[in-house]
DNA sequence: TTCGACATACCAACCGGTCTGTATTACTAT
DNA sequence: ATAGTAATACAGACCGGTTGGTATGTCGAA
């Protein structure tokens, strides 16, 4: 693997899993195994422009995964929870999350840069998108499509951070087991 | 007002917008008013003592405004879109969000301070049992009121997240109107 | 005259970022 | 084919500014 790609995912996850401030540049180069130099060849415009690149980066594998698990599964309610079921396994394996969440940094750099924010809306967007397609199959209104899509997504963050917070998978776990009744047409 | 109360207040507000990393020593001494001097006079440990003090601080004043919406309203369904409308024309006002939620500090400490983390677990449990206990009096059995509760507080967090990241209050509008769907019984 | 409540000068460590040096690869002119 | 040259891909020393934190000084009230 490149160099730059090595950066990249490896910063993603740092990134992901203490934000953007926390996680500093000689610590980054340690975790990357590359000096400054090589950081500022591939990223001239340094720290922020790393950034940005593994946001871009990270919807592409965000995608890649989550598309990978609704064409494997009948419904959205079953692949909304196949997804939280993947994040429950890797918060317990791992002990901490890294792979689905992105919380850290939208909530520290929406209001410091422009470009950060718009990539993490970017972002959003992009899964809402994916549930909400699924849930078009599933038969449910254009309206309320999107708003359950939404409201997935904001579940599921917010299920993230009370994980955090608790040091527990639990959380996510109620939220799967709620989602059903979400689903329900009325 | 004294002036570890006026240091509390002023830095719970700059942490609760920014994080704990992005928000400077310096920064937060000048928007306090004071000098290095008061900050480790009322708080031997420094920064991150005051950070501490100021999620206590947040656990009482969340509780007496949460309450407060609670005590006024009839069904929990009310309440929850009341303290949602409430957050949406805080944020439409000032641009910003800061009362209700304090995501920043727990995605960027949950992992830092040990501490800190406990501070924020608190907090949500305070909050979910305000949801858990009006739940109950609507007549919701004790496991799916607790199941409700926290689904209510994730699903808030989480929208307040997606708020920062389009830099609009519509997503919690799409989660305020969701809800009741939620609360149905069945 | 002691003690709480600060103010201020100072500090080492660290921050992100720049600069210059160098080895290797790619291209090109003869 | 080969010598010359330019561009790429780094490495690592260095920089000014900022960081959180400390030690000492001041001053009014008790």
């Amino acid at each position: 693997m490149d160099t730059k790609t090595r950066m990249i995912e490896t910063a993603t996850t740092l990134f992901q899993q203490r934000g953007y401030k926390s996680v500093g540049l000689n610590e980054l180069l340690q975790a990357c195994g590359i000096t400054k130099g090589a950081l500022y060849h591939h990223f001239p415009a340094g720290k922020e422009e790393l950034l940005i690149a593994c946001l871009h980066s990270l919807n592409q594998t965000l995608t890649r995964d989550i598309e990978l698990v609704f064409h494997g599964t009948a419904s959205t309610e079953a692949a909304a929870r196949a997804v939280i079921g993947e994040m429950i396994s890797d918060l317990d394996r791992d002990g901490t999350i890294a792979g689905y969440t992105f919380s850290s940094i939208v909530s520290e750099m929406s209001l410091l840069s422009e470009p950060a924010r718009e990539a993490c809306r970017a972002l959003y967007e992009q899964i809402e998108s994916i549930f909400c397609a699924k849930l078009l199959e599933d038969g449910f209104s254009s309206d309320r499509a999107s708003s359950v899509a939404l409201f997935l997504t904001a579940s599921i963050e917010g299920g993230l951070l009370l994980c955090r917070a608790q040091n527990s998978s639990l959380p996510l776990q109620t939220i799967s087991n709620v989602i059903p009744q979400l689903m329900k047409e009325f």
